[in-house]
RNA sequence: GGGCCGUUAGCUCAGCGGUAGAGCAUCUGACUUUUAAUCAGGGGGUCCCGGGUUCGAAUCCCGGACGGCUCACCA
């Protein structure tokens, strides 16, 4: 912004209510007020107001000497009711709860009386006064002192309706938080998810990190990064994609449990569940496989609901009536399916067993059930089936569903099961037919490891972008010798759109990437 | 990227070929315990942008911008 002339409007030019606040500004300063002051010394928020004093009727209130119920409380102004020219209502939020204030005229100096005529909704200002109850039985502040705090520029949304525009919602999120309880009771849930996910893994005795977010090679997932460039080091630079590797590295080195909470950037599509970036819980259990981490999972999933929504049945969806449409049941144990019953299940009728063996009847099946051209996931039976899963089951998967029994193909970081070298031992979190979870038992052999990076650069040279690099400095870690151990990564935005019952990623991210309004 | 839908006052929306409207907000006036306060009156518009059709376009047609949903891709 500063790089640029913008010129100042004149008064005249401005929208009317922009141009009176400007106005109202001037005459607050006039008066002999700061227009932003640099602090206001508060006894109470305006919570602190409701909790300490709802509770008491106006009796027990008026029981109360004045003294030791005169408060000084700061807030925004939401609303002004005038009662003739000397009183009025004045509405105070401290953005979670609302209290008012009754101001009249004979009980304030007229250079405070003064100062109020000049305010506008949306201002900040501190009361100071004696609380007590209406005849209404409304809970109030008698104002005896009023001090200006910072001017509101600019009109509020509708008091009513607020704001439903939901470009506005993302671009300018304060507005939206001004105007929307639930929008900040869906970041205050957030919040509390990631807090309690902490806690949770703290509990447990693993440790935090933080690893790379500029990476030389952009691995630990498959796809495309964003690029970026250091200057110094004339070096090409990647996002990263996902932190696996170097907390691999870590268990390496003789951290047994670590986890990190932290940003992946995906350079691709956006969607009602993608977000180009976003937050990402990756944690490592040493000696453990897939079986304990899905059992850890549902452990931190119960919990966490319990906790911050105080029951284990989330609402999801609505239905035409208004009602929830689901029920997600994460008090359940969660149920566990591996990938080819999920897809016989689903695509029953459409896929039978013996479609799943040969490359041939495979691609028939993928074709029957809308995948196109088949053909450009090569000769991989294992991408077919799992292309297979997600254009028949993945969108049935509603209750919290473990996928197991993942294609090696599609698994270059995981182990093979003892038995059968062809399935990972790896396992998928579905709930409202998202993936929310992806686990496995970290391979940790140098040698395999070095073969199936040869096999990624393979496709890759094929032409596929999302396929991984070899990564010489992560194979000579894993040559150091990593214990048995198992990752597991969780999408900590669509949780947070299961535990708020949000449809949209961008819901649970405050500031969502949004194509820029226009260049100038 | 494809399809469908949207963009009108600060906000929420109506108007869909014939002089641009309502509620809230704003301004003026009445009211010293109201709470979506009430009552009376006034002001406020690049109808997203650019073309076209028409005597006449917010409205119809074409192109574009931004957004939502959806399909494709992905986590």
């Amino acid at each position: 912004m500063s790089n640029e002339a913008a010129p100042q409007a004149p008064v005249q030019d401005l929208p009317e209510q922009v141009a009176n606040r400007r106005a109202n500004r001037d005459r607050i300063v006039a008066l002999g007020h700061p227009a932003y002051p640099n602090r206001y010394d508060a006894t109470h928020l305006v919570s602190d107001i409701v909790q300490a004093y709802a509770p008491l009727s106006h009796d027990e209130l008026e029981a109360i000497p004045e003294e030791k119920r005169r408060v000084r409380v700061p807030g925004r102004i939401l609303a002004i009711r005038r009662m003739g020219k000397k009183a009025v209502f004045v509405d105070l939020s401290d953005g979670r709860e609302k209290t008012q204030s009754y101001l009249r005229q004979d009980a304030l100096t007229s250079e405070d009386w003064q100062l109020f005529e000049c305010l506008d909704l949306g201002d900040h200002v501190g009361v100071s006064g004696v609380v007590f109850r209406t005849k209404m039985g409304e809970l109030s502040v008698r104002a005896e002192k009023l001090t200006f705090l910072a001017k509101s520029l600019r009109p509020l949304p509708d008091k009513w309706h607020g704001l439903t525009d939901v470009e506005v919602r993302y671009r300018q999120r304060y507005v939206d938080l001004i105007a929307s309880l639930e929008t900040r009771r869906v970041f205050e849930i957030r919040a509390r998810l990631v807090s309690h996910i902490r806690r949770f893994f703290d509990a447990r005795g693993f440790l935090e990190v933080e690893t790379p977010m500029m990476q030389v090679i952009a691995g630990g997932a498959a796809a495309r990064p964003f690029v970026t460039h250091h200057n110094a080091l004339d070096l090409p630079l990647y996002l990263r994609i996902a932190p696996e590797l170097f907390l691999k590295r870590l268990v390496v080195g003789g951290f047994p449990k670590v986890y990190e909470i932290n940003r992946n950037f995906r350079n691709e599509g956006i969607s009602t569940h993608h977000n180009p970036e976003f937050t990402m819980l990756e944690f490592y259990t040493a000696y453990a496989d897939a079986r304990d981490q899905m059992a850890l999972t549902e452990e931190l999933f119960r919990g966490a609901a319990q906790e911050i929504l105080g029951t284990t049945d989330l609402a999801w969806g609505k239905t035409e009536k208004g009602e929830p449409e689901h029920v997600l049941r994460f008090g359940e144990p969660f149920r566990r399916l591996s990938m080819r019953d999920a897809v016989l299940e689903y695509g029953a009728g459409r896929v039978a067993a013996e479609d799943l063996g040969e490359l041939a009847t495979l691609r028939a099946a993928a074709l029957r059930v809308g995948v196109e051209s088949p053909e450009r996931f090569g000769e991989s039976k294992g991408k077919l089936l799992a292309e297979l899963f997600e254009a028949v089951a993945e969108e049935h998967l509603v209750q919290p569903t473990f996928i197991v029994d993942f294609p090696a193909e599609i698994s270059p970081l995981a182990k093979t099961r003892p038995e059968n070298p062809e399935i990972a031992d790896r396992f998928e979190l579905y709930v409202a037919g998202m993936e929310i979870a992806n686990g496995f038992c970290e391979l940790n052999d140098p040698d395999e490891q070095a073969e199936k990076f040869r096999a990624q650069v393979g496709e890759r040279d094929k032409g596929d972008l999302e396929a991984m690099h070899f990564d010489d400095d992560y194979i000579e870690a894993l040559s150091y010798g990593m214990p048995p151990a198992a990752g597991e990564g969780i999408g900590i935005d669509r949780l947070a759109m299961l535990f708020t019952g949000s449809a949209s990623i961008r819901d649970v991210i405050l500031f969502p990437l949004m194509r820029p309004k226009a260049l100038r």
